[in-house]
DNA sequence: CTGAAAGCGCTTACAG
DNA sequence: CTGAAAGCGCTTACAG
């Protein structure tokens, strides 16, 4: 129990040395016969190469460090399934980290990362000090933020287009004939939120509107809710809200039509994200998709080249994803 | 870049032999002032031991292997922060697969996580062949299921107490006065999914009702949307729905209301778990309630155990949990 | 308590 | 192509 097969004990049966069984297995060069009496052996001992052993020659691990707060958005989880998937056929493994989002907490995880010679780190939704950011390119391990970029930082992040999608919510609502546009933004401290406040700010100044308000929501339902429901009692209510994220914005419509309105009679509300969520009829989302699929494959492309050695630039990759229009906001007038 | 330090590098620093510099780092016996001059000299260099040279000496990675499969029933990520947590928190590290349910697949998965010689592996919902569980055993790595059980096999399993569960769900529809109840089974080739079809005809039996009709949903939201589609088509309808898990039963409420019925009124309907959304108002789902946080504790002092040598026997532990009443179904008469 | 030395299981120049 | 040997960065008996 416990006692591995190693090569040595493969080379003896095989009657080869030690070398060769590596060789095999590691695709070096090795005549077919002497492959083909390693692979034998080895096959009858059940031998498989201790892989810790290979990362500590080779200095390559295999291993990415995910880091992930926020699971309980339905964006996540769908984006580590699709991380993991495509990691898995590339060979690499992922150590996953869970996090609140906190400075000191993240700090640790960072380390931890390091100790276990990860090859990479991604960051999903969170963001690195200056401090964190030297260590890693101190020791030489790529970084990539996912769904969250933090300028000035030199570090590569992958995100949607995220003023660009709320200024399409936005427009859409403005469109729709709404006048008195609230927004429930997404986390101050996060650039993801603040685009999307942007892009809301900037459409709505273009159509020379007043926004009826912005407050924050931390992206956090809990918040999401009290706001909506603060929003929609008095006098004055909006008449339409864009709210910073899905995951909020279901909490958003739970509260308001608790309080007896209706959506999107009363009021419309639109999202951002389209996690699966969304397209269920019980809300029946109108938001700004963030093509998961897309966005897995730019964090991945980027951070497997940095590996892979290639100087990589640290690059801002945003992309685009279309509104999607559904029962939770009024159409387009004319349409 | 990349060149971490070592111990010799603080050692030399320090003034003393790389053995002290292990012993500081490993927690062994080392004096005051040798203590002291080491963890200057490391921090001075940023020194951090590597986990992997550590564990090849050791054999222990202090990695723990988990298997998910379903990411998209809020059950898991919930399950998986949980797990996450509560690991780091130990001084574990969770190298994560998410695989779909095929069991090609999961032995690919299984020889992965040997050859990074992990600690111990947990099996989030899915089964390993007799074959696997072999060659976990052989290499002494022990394995824990979680959320699904597998008579037979010899592995230790943390689920909730299902057939009670089921029975508790289905009662509680009896005795609100449903006698046309079907089942919409969670996959038959699930021990969860066969003990909750099993709680629930046991519970209908004693109550000397026949089942409207079991038909199963594969876990899968498409298929429980489909058979409710089917189940309420027709001239005779079941007037309760126990669903075999939460997932499913928001595609049963969904397909249900845009048929146009309502619920409860037309049709009750009970799920299991009681994951998040369960709450929220759009769905306010009755479910059983899988406590989470009591598995997740069970399942870690299971596997803990087991690393740290206590021959334990393989153990098959249930957790019971409380049927939550909500409003999609109708409430205990006289209640 | 401490240092010199062996060894964990591999990969990889280096000769042949 | 192949084997002997060095070495990755540690831990851990073993003497002193």
């Amino acid at each position: 129990m416990g006692a591995r097969t190693t090569s040595i004990q493969v080379a003896r049966l095989a009657g080869v040395s030690q070398s060769a069984v590596s060789r095999v297995f590691s695709g070096a060069s090795a005549s077919p016969e002497t492959a083909k009496k390693v692979r034998k052996a080895a096959k009858q001992l059940g031998y498989r190469p201790n892989v810790l052993a290979r990362a500590m020659i080779t200095g390559k691990s295999r291993i990415i460090g995910l880091i992930v707060a926020y699971l309980d958005n339905q964006f996540y989880p769908e984006a580590l399934e699709r991380l993991s998937n495509a990691l898995q056929a590339q060979g690499y493994h992922i150590l996953i980290f869970t996090v609140p989002n906190t400075a000191d907490r993240i700090a640790g995880v960072v380390e931890d990362l390091l100790d276990y010679q990860v090859d990479g780190i991604i960051a999903a939704s969170v963001s690195l000090s200056s401090g964190l950011t030297d260590l890693c390119v101190k020791a030489g391990i790529p970084v990539v933020l996912f769904n969250r970029g933090q300028p000035g930082s030199g570090l590569s992040s992958v995100t949607s287009a995220n003023i660009k999608g709320a200024t399409m919510a936005t427009q859409a609502l403005i469109e729709a004939g709404h006048s008195r546009i609230a927004h429930i933004a997404g986390w101050e401290g996060s650039l993801t939120g603040r685009d999307r406040q942007q892009g809301f700010e900037d459409a709505m100044a273009r159509a020379g509107l007043t926004p009826f308000a912005i407050i924050d929501g931390m992206f956090k339902r809990d918040t999401a809710a009290s706001i909506a429901r603060q929003l929609m009692t008095g006098d004055t209510r909006p008449d339409a809200i864009f709210v910073g994220n899905d995951h909020m914005a279901f909490a958003v419509m739970d509260e308001i039509r608790q309080m007896g309105f209706s959506i999107p009679a009363d009021v419309s509300v639109i999202g951002y994200d389209d996690v699966p969520l969304a397209s269920w009829p019980a809300y029946d989302l109108t938001t700004v998709r963030q093509p998961v699929n897309r966005m897995v494959e730019a964090t991945l492309e980027t951070l497997l080249s940095s590996i892979n050695g290639q100087e990589v630039y640290p690059q801002t990759i945003e992309i685009e994803g279309p509104l999607i229009q559904r029962s939770s906001s009024k159409p387009i007038k004319g349409s």
